[in-house]
DNA sequence: CATATCCTTACAGATTTCTGTAAAGCGATA
DNA sequence: TATCGCTTTACAGAAATCTGTAAGGATATG
């Protein structure tokens, strides 16, 4: 079984919670615990230095800011940083977030080994969970694999988010248009941007761009 | 100091962070845990029929609903339904809302003894709650008292928040017009939906209406 | 009663959105 | 080279948005 691992919460009490079952149900020895991403990363990096770097990281994704100021805000980009150093560290991520987009873009992006929903049964999905990783399996979320909707997912690129992204923050398609030239984004004439958008209110069945929106930050996309 | 306290908190590994808290940080040595403010209830009135009551009560406010069909959902009605048998048990709330009004509500209309927010400093500010409580003061959490920014707040009528929520569903202002007069809500001309929305812009910095939803759907209000 | 203030409504015009159609560009294939 | 399929772009028109100004109505105050 995994030796070393690290927990990445902020929430103190989940935090306390987490190693209280990797100690007493899984029996990890060495667990050492971080309230803020940045924390996580430099006992990471600590450690990797040191020459006994952690096997596996148990992270949450949103991290609540308050006065200390923080490079990373999210254990998405704690999750990037820290394989960058270390490619084949293990990572499961536990959090609240139970829409299977979301959660799918997880595993297809940043290809962590497990999720785990906070939730009513999360004692046994996490040490499931765990057992599975350390056996080098993907695990994926029973609200995941239950749901047959997960299929309906649709596929956004990286252009479908950027177009999301500045119609959230208010831009006009113009607007749009000159950020994409300038940064030498194609396609980027006026014509292909509202294509594209007519697309996304089929595929999310919106009626106008502040409906799109709307669907999209409730589907947490955004 | 409490010598019984019962929990009510549907996520296991917090409700594990609790009582690892209760036990090692405050030496409360009869504790008991429920998943189900139905569970909570019925080991409250047990307690209370025995003749052993409990004397804290440290519950959650929102409840997953899952399988289990449960005749109470929230946080709110158990604490009706205990303070009904037994009014005197103190109760402590820990839950993830923020909102100045929200938790004010608790304290007026449901005369809890103390607040805590899960959050970084949870782990202090609940065995700090337990022990003011334990002296009959009633604790708010940090939150409603630094907070100068609770004034801040953009005040929102009942007009306000429809005009949100049809906006957001991709109603465009002729139709929110048409819903408006059908239920003889007034005002209801276009040009007075165009002066609240506008109003809405300057209050919340928006740049147009699909900015507008983007930023309140952020902000938690919709 | 006169006046000030606030709220509601009407309207106008510039801009933007949304939805078509059609043309141009480009790679693959025969 | 010719043709097919796909993507990108151009353009156009109806609808909706956004931002003013101004007029009408209700209420309060002196």
């Amino acid at each position: 079984m995994f030796t070393k691992v690290l927990v990445a919460e902020d929430y103190e009490i989940a935090n306390q919670g987490i190693i209280k079952i990797l100690n007493d149900q899984i029996g990890i020895s060495h667990i050492e615990e971080a309230k803020y991403c940045d924390d996580a990363y430099l006992k990471f990096r600590k450690a990797h230095q040191d020459d006994s770097p952690f096997e596996l990281l148990i992270t949450d994704l949103s991290f609540k800011e308050d006065h200390k100021v923080q490079t990373r805000t999210s254990g998405i980009e704690l999750i990037r940083d820290i394989r960058n150093i270390q490619p084949d560290i293990k990572v499961i991520v536990y959090s609240q977030e139970d829409r299977p987009d979301k959660i799918n873009m997880l595993f297809e992006k940043y290809n962590i080994n497990g999720y785990v929903c906070k939730g009513q049964d999360a004692i046994k999905e996490l040490t499931n969970c765990i057992d599975g990783v350390y056996q080098e399996k993907i695990m994926f979320p029973k609200a995941l694999t239950d749901n047959t909707n997960a299929n309906q997912m649709v596929h956004l690129d990286d252009l479908d988010m950027i177009l999301l992204e500045e119609l959230a923050k208010g831009f006009t398609k113009k607007e749009i248009r000159l950020k994409l030239k300038e940064q030498k984004i194609t396609p980027n004439s006026e014509s292909s941007i509202d294509k594209k958008v007519s697309k996304l209110f089929d595929d999310f069945k919106a009626k106008n761009t502040t409906h799109l929106v709307a669907i999209v930050k409730d589907l947490g996309l955004l």
